[in-house]
RNA sequence: CGGGGCGUAGCGCAGUCCGGUAGCGCACACGGUUCGGGACCGUGGAGUCGGAGGUUCAAAUCCUCUCGCCCCGACCA
């Protein structure tokens, strides 16, 4: 491919509007062109990498015996309000009507309608199992789109669909799909990892996400190097480490009473109300106070207790809990009869649902009485609570399972796989019969990619100051031959003999063939990012070598002429 | 949906507080000199100042409304 007939329009100026790396890098080096928040025009250069990892992509899905369907993106409304989606999803789906009147959407996601096509299809137990993909639009109308093509309205996605007789085919299934997905990403040059994560609305019993780790993802994961635990944040599990009382001027250890046993001590923090505030003032760490928020939930209010170094984690609370609000602060004075600064756990028959970090050790909390804090208070003896896990997981906390310190890292969510159970062939009767002749309900998965996610992680993992870096296997073109003087006969036909050459042995090769300086198209190669560059000049020639260079690591290698076409194969063979 | 920021030439920005003929750099076109890391000189074209309404002799600038884009949060099937 001939650079001056391509269409690469590379910005020298950082375009305002990008922050994240891979957007800024997107813009300016001409791989895409935004058209309105969260709509994108992809031009030939990412088209060509989207083009490589769907190639890989369906090669792997078809090796676990998936077929590759298309479905539409407009959908009837009346499937949607079967599985009860119409109603449970709000702003985020486009919905529109068609001319007779009739409500229609725009597919989020095609659980519905290929649930619908394996309702009609699938007859019997002969016909199962099934893995169905396709590689198709997507329409959200996302809150609020960003990172460029991270977050985006309307997005290809790969998703595929599991049809099984019972749960131990759809754990075949789902194996099949975490295998193919380890394969699709490792080829497509990412480090990422396999999370435990939470099925949410998508409704079943387990689910998994691929991250790939990147300061620009939007997701938190914690990682155990030893045991292997890793899972989101949304759901991690973990054990804060023990409070700290050492080097406390004053400790939350209560007064010796006559009886030998530890009484409580109220003590004045007037207008002293959050956990860093009274922590300050008593000079104790915040890991010694008790964190009570009195909450309203369907049942009226109860307290969520958290340690005063660690954060409420609202959505494990609710699935243990109940949807909830927190109380408005005139609910906080009746309840309690006090401020929201100074209630405790301890003095009140409010239900109590604790952190289990609080299991352990002795502590400060409200006083139920203004301008007050009450020391001493021992988790189980001055109070009574539910215990659960109800803290965000932090850098410095121990592993649950192995007890090793984990570590916290921002990743880029690029694939998920969900077990459905019968969450959608249950409502649109998707039925087949079994040996026995009885009906019985087909068992789904679904299991989804993001092309544009797996370019997007691919940046913002492969790069420097100079512009991009693409893995071999989903770069646009695998080299980019730079002849240096488009005035010299000599270099354009060298240039063009390799281009020939490397054509011929089914190398892509972008040539730079325009009447730039030496330095602009230094420039542009670096930032485009494609892998090897063979750069020809009139002193190397002269010398009898043109130059092979590694965009990642720079290194040069002087080749014949010759010879540079065997050179540029070895290495595509050493990085696939 | 809550909070913040920004809309002036294709791109990046100044000018707005304090109203008075719309500017700079890059890019673009032409001529010349250059040619191994975003060259230099000269000439030139290009702007409904996001939009609507208002105040004023006069509005990019002040007021009201509105649209769009970005960032933080909420949400994220």
């Amino acid at each position: 491919m001939l650079f001056s007939k391509f269409f690469i329009p590379t910005l020298r100026e950082t375009p305002a509007e990008a922050e994240a790396i891979s957007h800024v890098l997107m813009l300016r080096s001409g791989y895409v062109r935004q058209l309105a928040s969260g709509l994108y025009i992809y031009l030939p250069l990412a088209w060509r990498v989207m083009n490589k990892i769907n190639k890989i992509i369906r090669e792997e899905m078809d090796a676990v015996g998936a077929q590759e369907i298309s479905m539409p993106g407009l959908h009837p409304a009346e499937i949607w309000q079967k599985t009860g989606r119409w109603s449970d999803i709000g702003d985020e789906m486009f919905r529109l009507k068609d001319r007779g009147g009739r409500d229609m959407c725009l597919g989020m996601t095609h659980e519905e309608i290929i649930t619908w096509l394996a309702s009609v299809e699938i007859r019997s137990y002969r016909d199962l199992p099934r893995i169905w993909y396709q590689i198709q639009t997507k329409f959200r109308d996302e809150a609020r789109p960003k990172s460029g093509i991270l977050r985006t309205r309307e997005f290809i996605m790969k998703d595929s669909y599991s049809f099984d007789r019972d749960e131990d085919g759809l754990e075949g299934s789902y194996q099949k799909h975490a295998a193919a997905y380890h394969r699709i990403f490792a080829r497509c040059g990412l480090k990422f990892y396999q999370v435990q994560s939470d099925p949410g609305m998508m409704g079943g019993a387990a689910a998994h996400e691929f991250m790939a780790p990147s300061p620009a993802g939007e997701d938190t994961i914690v990682l155990c190097s030893k045991c292997g635990y890793a899972a989101n944040t949304e759901l991690a599990l973990s054990v804060p480490p023990p409070q700290k009382i050492t080097g406390a001027e004053n400790p939350p250890i209560p007064p010796l009473t006559k009886g030998g046993e530890g009484g409580l001590e109220d003590i004045p923090t007037p207008d002293k109300r959050t956990v860093a505030e009274v922590s300050n003032f008593l000079k104790a760490h915040p890991s010694c106070f008790i964190k009570s928020l009195l909450l309203i939930g369907e049942d009226g209010p109860f307290l969520a207790l958290v340690r005063g170094d660690r954060e409420l984690h609202e959505k494990k609370l609710t699935k243990i809990a109940g949807e909830f609000r927190a109380a408005r602060k005139d609910e906080v004075k009746e309840i309690l009869g006090v401020e929201a600064g100074f209630i405790g756990p301890h003095n009140n028959k409010l239900k109590k649902i604790a952190d289990v970090s609080l299991k352990e050790g002795i502590y400060i909390t409200g006083a139920n009485r203004e301008g007050f804090h009450t020391k001493g208070i021992k988790p189980g003896v001055h109070f009574e609570a539910e215990w659960h896990d109800i803290h965000i997981a932090q850098e410095g906390d121990k592993c649950s399972v192995c007890g090793a310190e984990i570590r916290l890292e921002k990743a880029i969510e690029i694939g998920n796989i969900f077990k459905l159970g019968t969450k959608y062939s249950r409502p649109l009767k998707a039925i087949y019969l079994d040996e026995n002749g009885k009906d019985r309900t087909v068992i789904m998965g679904s299991y989804g990619i993001g092309p544009a996610r797996i370019a997007a992680a691919a940046i913002e993992q492969n790069h420097d100051k100079d512009g991009m870096i693409w893995p071999q296997s989903i770069a646009p073109f695998d080299i980019e031959i730079i002849p240096l003087d488009l005035g010299d006969g000599e270099i354009m036909k060298t240039a063009e003999t390799i281009y020939k050459d490397l054509t011929n042995e089914r190398v892509e090769a972008l040539m730079d063939d325009r009447p730039e300086r030496p330095g602009v198209k230094f420039k542009d190669a670096d930032l485009i990012g494609i892998p090897y560059q063979i750069i020809i000049g009139k002193k190397g020639l002269k010398e009898g070598f043109v130059e092979l260079k590694s965009r990642r690591t720079k290194e040069t290698q002087r080749t014949a002429p010759s010879d540079v076409v065997k050179r540029v194969k070895e290495r595509r063979l050493n990085a696939s």
